[in-house]
DNA sequence: AGCATTATGCGC
DNA sequence: CGCATAATGCTT
């Protein structure tokens, strides 16, 4: 009979650890041990029994067998936090195609070795005369290092520790040796806690408005029945979304429960906290970027332990470890930066769904413009949907213009601005009101387009963009159909077919160009590297310090400013031909946002979309402020091209050193899918970086399981057929 | 992390 | 040289 082993990761605190060890189960266990099962071992040289996570079962030994230990116990009866963790984290595994590391990894907080982060100082406990004294004594013994201590503390009796050790080169040792002596004191000034705390909780909320009500009133209901359901709200900018947050979580906490509120980090804005801490006080924690992973995991200790009821935070705190987890909210639930970039890929939504099915929390998602796979899962039945209609902090919906380059080329106007837009801008400046012009930098590397007739060249098998390469073709990402480039339009004969080019600088000058007077601010990468230069930059803006605001994507998000009165969306197009089958749905949102940055003062706002596809669906329902049109179109699109929502589909990614390497593994891995359609293999948008040349292959199926399945045959053939430098990377989408 | 092994320092 | 502590390394 074979024995069995089991890898096994120990407490997941060490990076030095965060490897499987190999332990022999004994057979009294070997049908309690599994995955994802909590085990105690003996560990290290003492023999000290820790805590351990199983993340694989087999028969296979990879160690002398005579260094290899038995388990000692196996963790039962009481289900902690952790294990419901490790449950979740067993899903990840499974759902997005993780090794059960990864999904620990992200799950569990990883307690990095506690850096001295503690300033240490160095503080003379003698008196001057004393002190002096020593020092010439050290002087005449010619032990110079301690003589230096003195010098320097004669001076100033309390110096920082790292001044002595650097600046003056003495070593910890003579320190040690003098603070044993009663010459010195050694201090560690520990400088570290919750950044905005003490606040005082229980601040007054403005009364909820009808609609308001309604929604508070429904989960209501469905909490008191012992409930947990999925809800999303649709409400328009300033329809008073994070009032309904605050006054659920609010609820939630008065029943004794916990609650996890998602927020992208770009949003992560003093006002939006501001309202949390009011009416939470120190009971509610900001989990964002800037706190350590060493301040994450103490704030992760104090949800444990009971000390907080409510925890903000982009994607990861939804990992945060509450006992009573009762009410999950995502806002802005469309944003891209709640689906992870790193294995396990998992997105916020999905998972937090999960989480809510497992602890039975309610999940409410909110946003203005709904992604498209959470309103699917409204028309499933999945969400509860609820709607805000009524813009509570006034100012009136601003009037959408659209502007047709096409004619404007014909008409001979090949400035980067449409007359339309000219005029107004003019108009704001004698004004002196403000104009905010967003180019839209996605998807730029380069589509082919038509400035005559507004044609794009378009893959025939799988209807998005084809991408402009420098050996002169023309190529589709998915899957790998090529064509030469076209030197005319087929449409119309236009020799004006080319790609598209334009950066945030160019526009700067174009503007200095034609209004002369004008000051302008500009806002991209380039502009806010150094930290603290995205705020300096709004900030600026806001007080008035430009009459026009120049930037991409990162201008649109949050901020009010209420003498912007115009704003301008240079080129929709950008977006609209972005390479994959999402570019629809992220133009329309982007276009929503834009809009709704004019008029949020008492003055009536104006917007310009400016494009050469007027009559592009996602454009004309974003001018009319119509998501209902614009979804119905965009879920027609997906049912009929198979793409997510309807169908779900993996995108695999092979990285290998040798061009053709990619393409063969590929092909033998698609040879191993038995259920669903294959597309590919192709070169990758961005084929090769550093060296290493990329190639994807994608899979659909409208069930999720086959997918799955697919995956595990997939990374089979994988795993016999790669070498150990070729990697490759999974990812689902819905 | 702990514990063990090895290197280093300092008394003479 | 011998004992001390400090750096380094290993744990299955």
């Amino acid at each position: 009979m074979t024995e069995w082993y089991a890898d096994v990761i120990v407490d997941i605190s060490h990076e030095k650890l965060d490897r499987p060890f190999q332990y022999h189960i004994p057979e009294s266990m070997v049908d309690m041990v599994w995955e994802g099962v909590c085990v105690q071992i003996p560990f290290g040289a003492g023999n000290k029994l820790i805590k351990g996570y199983v993340i694989n079962v087999t028969q296979t030994l990879q160690f002398d067998r005579d260094k290899i230990k038995d388990i000692y116990s196996v963790e039962q009866g009481d289900v902690t936090i952790e294990d419901e963790l490790i449950r979740l984290a067993g899903w990840m595994k499974r759902y997005y195609g993780a090794t059960m590391i990864q999904a620990l990894k992200t799950v569990i907080p990883v307690k990095q070795k506690c850096k001295p982060v503690e300033k240490k100082l160095v503080t003379l406990l003698l008196s001057k005369e004393a002190a002096e004294e020593k020092y010439a004594f050290f002087l005449k013994k010619h032990q110079a290092a301690r003589a230096r201590v003195l010098e320097a503390l004669l001076e100033e009796p309390e110096i920082p520790y790292s001044f002595l050790t650097e600046k003056k080169h003495v070593s910890s040792v003579t320190l040690k040796a003098l603070a044993e002596q009663g010459i010195l004191e050694i201090q560690a000034q520990t400088v570290y806690r919750n950044p905005l705390q003490g606040m005082e909780a229980g601040g007054k909320l403005p009364p909820l408005s009808g609609e308001q009500r309604h929604i508070v009133e429904r989960i209501r209901q469905d909490r008191e029945q012992g409930l947990a359901k999925k809800y999303l709200i649709h409400g328009i900018t300033g329809s008073g979304k994070t009032r309904v947050y605050l006054e659920l979580a609010k609820e939630a906490v008065e029943a004794g429960g916990q609650v996890i509120v998602l927020i992208p980090e770009i949003a992560l804005t003093y006002q939006t906290v501001m309202r949390f801490y009011k009416l939470f006080g120190d009971r509610v924690s900001v989990i964002n970027s800037t706190l350590s992973p060493g301040e994450k995991y103490d704030q992760f200790e104090r949800a444990k332990k009971g000390e907080l009821d409510v925890v903000i935070g982009p994607r990861s705190a939804l990992f945060t470890p509450f006992p009573g987890l009762s009410l999950i909210i995502i806002d802005e639930e469309h944003e891209t930066s709640y689906k992870s970039e790193t294995m396990p890929r998992y997105h916020a939504r999905e998972t937090a769904a999960k989480i809510g099915q497992m602890r039975n929390a309610s999940v409410v998602l909110g946003s203005a413009t709904p992604s498209v796979d959470a309103y699917y899962g409204v028309q499933n039945g999945e969400y509860e949907l609820f709607t805000l209609t009524r813009r509570l902090t006034g100012g009136t919906l601003p009037k959408v213009h659209i502007a047709d380059l096409r004619k404007e080329l014909k008409e001979g106007n090949r400035t980067a601005f449409s007359r339309a837009l000219q005029e107004r801008m003019a108009d704001r400046l004698a004004k002196g009101e403000q104009t905010i012009l967003f180019l839209n930098r996605r998807g730029y590397a380069g589509f082919i387009s038509c400035r005559s007739c507004g044609y794009v060249v378009k893959c025939p098998h799988c209807d998005v963009s084809l991408t402009e390469h420098r050996d002169g073709s023309m190529q589709c990402h998915y899957c790998g159909y090529t064509i030469p480039i076209m030197k005319a339009c087929p449409e119309c004969g236009s020799p004006y077919i080319m790609g598209f080019k334009a950066g945030t600088q160019q526009i700067e000058t174009a503007v200095h160009k034609m209004f002369p007077a004008a000051r302008v601010l500009r806002m991209d990468a380039d502009t806010t590297k150094t930290k603290g230069s995205y705020e300096k930059i709004l900030s600026a803006f806001a007080d008035g310090e430009a009459d026009i605001l120049v930037g991409t994507q990162m201008i649109v998000k949050g901020h009010d400013f209420p003498n912007v009165t115009l704003v301008g969306v240079l080129a929709a197009d950008l977006s609209i031909n972005g390479h994959d089958f999402t570019a629809g749905e992220r133009t329309f949102q982007l276009l929503t946002q834009a809009a709704g940055r004019a008029g949020r003062g008492d003055k009536p706002g104006e917007v310009v979309i400016q494009t050469y596809q007027p009559d592009h669906y996602s454009v004309v329902h974003a001018a009319n402020q119509d998501y209902q049109g614009f979804y119905e179109e965009e879920i027609c699109y997906r049912e009929m091209m198979d793409y997510p929502p309807v169908a779900h589909m993996l995108t695999v990614l092979l990285l290998t050193e040798e061009e053709n390497r990619g393409m063969e593994l590929a092909n033998g891995m698609a040879a191993r899918v038995k259920d669903g359609l294959v597309i590919g293999p192709a070169r990758a948008v961005v084929g090769k970086i550093n060296d290493v040349y990329r190639t994807v292959l994608y899979v659909k199926n409208g069930n999720y399981e086959a997918l799955i399945q697919a995956k595990e045959s997939m990374d089979a053939y994988f795993a016999t057929h790669a070498n150990k430098k070729e990697l490759v990377q999974y990812d689902f989408s819905s």
